[in-house]
DNA sequence: TCTAAAGTGTAGCCTGTGCTACAAATCCAT
DNA sequence: ATGGATTTGTAGCACAGGCTACACTTTAGA
């Protein structure tokens, strides 16, 4: 049998990842980090304009519990990222982009609350923990999560 | 009945926290991701003596899919927050706090994992997965875990 | 209406975490 | 033992994401 290279999912004997595994583990890690604050800012500039009507930056800002010029900073981003809209004065306001972000992010929280809920963890350790772990959580996981929940109600 | 203040839990009838309650969950959000680069270097530092015998910048480096001169930088951090120690081409050793940190976090990182396959989640994803999430997993969610993995094996 | 409060935006600072380029030290093989 | 390869360290840059201070706009109440 030809010696084979090595791949995606390798673990050694020990159960230990290969280096260049691990390597992309940790930059994958990274990456999602990266996209942590976005994916909260659309998830809650939705979840105003869904209650009030509108996103204002301070509102986003008492929300976060950051300054009003570190989420007027971030909603540039969000704006050259291209997932929100915005003209001075008048309130901030998702693409379409944004929009679909902010759904994802909105299911993707209550399906994690939901699974720690699930296998015992504490009403508000879990709403704290969530706000975490929903940005690390990939399409399999989530969706092993919500097999989980169905399969068991 | 007198009129209670708003409290650490609260989310209000439509499951919604109230505006405090969200901003510092948020807020402990962020400084959990801000132990996150520390709590994985000590991990790995740990694992590369205990493999090797010693934790050199460029191994460090290695695994982690980062230049050196990244890796050097943060480790000038580990000895600033009293985790590690290192003097100049001898390599790197953690403090008792280091290595404390270490322990806790492979714990933890296994425990995740576990808990992540038992619920159905693939391998890879959950190795993955793990390498973030376990940075935002509290002592109260880590013993639900526990718990939970402990219960039904 | 018009003034004061609230909201918004900008400037400038800091730290953390990445990078490349280069310099210095160490290690190894001849 | 020494010179080239490797490792380590440093300098300097960029950008994200915090902050405060200050200026400008809008809103609302007297
Ligand atoms: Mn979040
Ligand atoms: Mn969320
Ligand atoms: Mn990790
Ligand atoms: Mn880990």
């Amino acid at each position: 049998m030809a010696p084979r290279t090595a791949q995606a999912g390798d673990d050694d004997a020990s159960g230990m990842p290969t280096e260049p595994t691990q390597a992309r583990r940790f930059g994958k890690a990274r990456t999602a980090q990266a996209h942590a604050l976005l994916e909260d800012y659309a998830e809650l500039i939705a979840d105003l304009i869904a209650t009030g009507g509108e996103a204002r930056p301070t509102d986003i800002a008492r929300r976060l519990g950051v300054s009003h010029a570190t989420a007027i900073k971030t909603i540039a981003r969000l704006k050259r990222e291209g997932l929100a809209t915005a003209r001075p004065y008048r309130g901030v306001f998702l693409t379409e982009a944004g929009e679909a972000l902010a759904q994802r992010m909105k299911a993707r929280h209550r399906i994690v609350v939901d699974l720690l809920l699930r296998v015992g963890v504490p009403a508000e350790a879990a709403e704290q923990d969530a706000e975490g772990i929903e940005h690390h959580v990939s399409d399999a996981t989530l969706a092993a999560f919500a097999a989980f929940l169905a399969a068991k109600p």
